[in-house]
DNA sequence: ACATATTTTTAGGCTAATCTAAAAATTTAT
DNA sequence: ATAAATTTTTAGATTAGCCTAAAAATATGT
């Protein structure tokens, strides 16, 4: 009898990995109710559950990490989420600003046929509508080579790949400035001054950028993609 | 100010409103518990939460009706469950007995947006792949002129455009018989002794169909589909 | 090292949705 | 029309997930 798991468990077990993922250290009761904006009250509960379930190890005081059935949980659910980002944007023609709500709703529906539909519908989509890596049904992500912008030098060229930044308002800036993913762009200068970068796109257009932007663009450098 | 309703709520809202389809009277609260295979004493509980917020119009001991607001929330409902089901058969490829669990959950995704991309996206398609009716947007039901094969006469010609029983059970007789929508058939002979009936189908095979089967599948009469 | 600040846990309560058992109202049958 | 059967409601508990306030443990700064 596997006990059934909750949508908000899920939404827990994600928060944790995410969190988890950064830092090697277990994840803190804190960074968990601010990532879950809760009270960490209400995460040290959820932690007893979920520890009962054996989907963490947690040890009071000392933080939560997650075990094998926990990060399965987990990834499936970045899996279910990434998929479904990628439908919203290529079959319902939402742009990758709106999709972030409907797919947080989406990755909960329980199916594991209609996932493994989707995916093959969507001709086994690699990475989602931001540039993010949409992992195998074992939980595997694909790893791709990539800096930041602002991590580059003068005269190297690259393709946009990824963001960091999925807020709304980063997403429209970058359509506006036309910084779309699979942009080819050439570093041409960096003004050490505020270190905002200049650089070249592929319509032959120079424009500046600020230091954040630079370090929110994820860079794939030269054009290896085959 | 409006107070959200929740998944539960809902399902609720959906089961009145399929009782009270077929029967003009109020909704019992037996009824209910039957539909929603709960207590009697839950059912009251919720009935008295549904009526505070004014979805349904509740005297004790004397069951419920609906009231516009709820009525809007369950044709959406179905709205959504129905669309839900065309983009898994049309687009994932499921068969007509698979699709109604999944279903359930995707009709609980909250985005009007998504909804009208979806009908967009599926060519506004105005019944489900058992062949009932999607409302549209305004919760309006497309009305179709059908009878059941057990209602016609020898003779008699139709079209096969929906079930009255959803199981799987039922649904995969049919597929095995080819009796699956859009079939024509002729009612050749019906026989009095068990009420079983004699079609020919499209494919010039004649078939016998037991009483039950027949009072299950709806046929539009002769081909007026334009 | 020890006082202070921070983090985490515990304690006690709340709400939504469920349950069972018992009471109340309604319907049915004689 | 009144007793019996049925339906519905109430009463009282339970669970998941949340809260605030207070206590306990850990970390920090001098």
């Amino acid at each position: 009898m596997e006990s059934s798991i909750s949508q908000t468990e899920e939404n827990y077990l994600k928060a944790i990995y995410k969190i988890q993922e950064r830092a090697s250290k277990p994840a803190s009761t804190n960074a968990i109710a601010a990532a879950m904006s809760t009270s960490a009250a209400s995460v040290t509960d959820m932690i007893k559950r979920l520890s009962e379930k054996d989907l963490v190890n947690y040890e009071r005081y000392r933080g939560v990490t997650m075990t094998k059935d926990g990060q399965r949980i987990a990834t499936t659910l970045i899996r279910k989420h990434r998929l479904w980002e990628v439908f919203l944007v290529e079959k319902l023609d939402f742009s990758w600003d709106e999709v972030h709500d409907i797919a947080e709703q989406l990755e909960h529906i329980q199916s594991a046929e209609l996932i493994e539909r989707l995916d093959e519908y969507l001709e086994f989509p690699r990475f989602d509508p931001h540039g993010d890596p949409i992992p195998d049904a074992d939980g595997v992500f694909t790893h791709r080579k990539q800096v930041l912008l602002g991590e580059m030098s003068a005269n190297e060229v690259g393709v946009i790949v990824g963001v960091q930044d999925h807020t709304s308002d980063f997403l429209q800036y970058l359509d506006r400035m036309e910084l779309t993913l699979g942009t080819e762009i050439k570093l041409l200068e960096k003004y050490a001054y505020d270190d905002s970068v200049k650089i070249l796109l592929s319509n032959d257009k120079e424009i500046v950028i600020s230091k954040k932007v630079s370090q929110h663009l994820f860079i794939q450098k030269e054009f290896l993609e085959k």
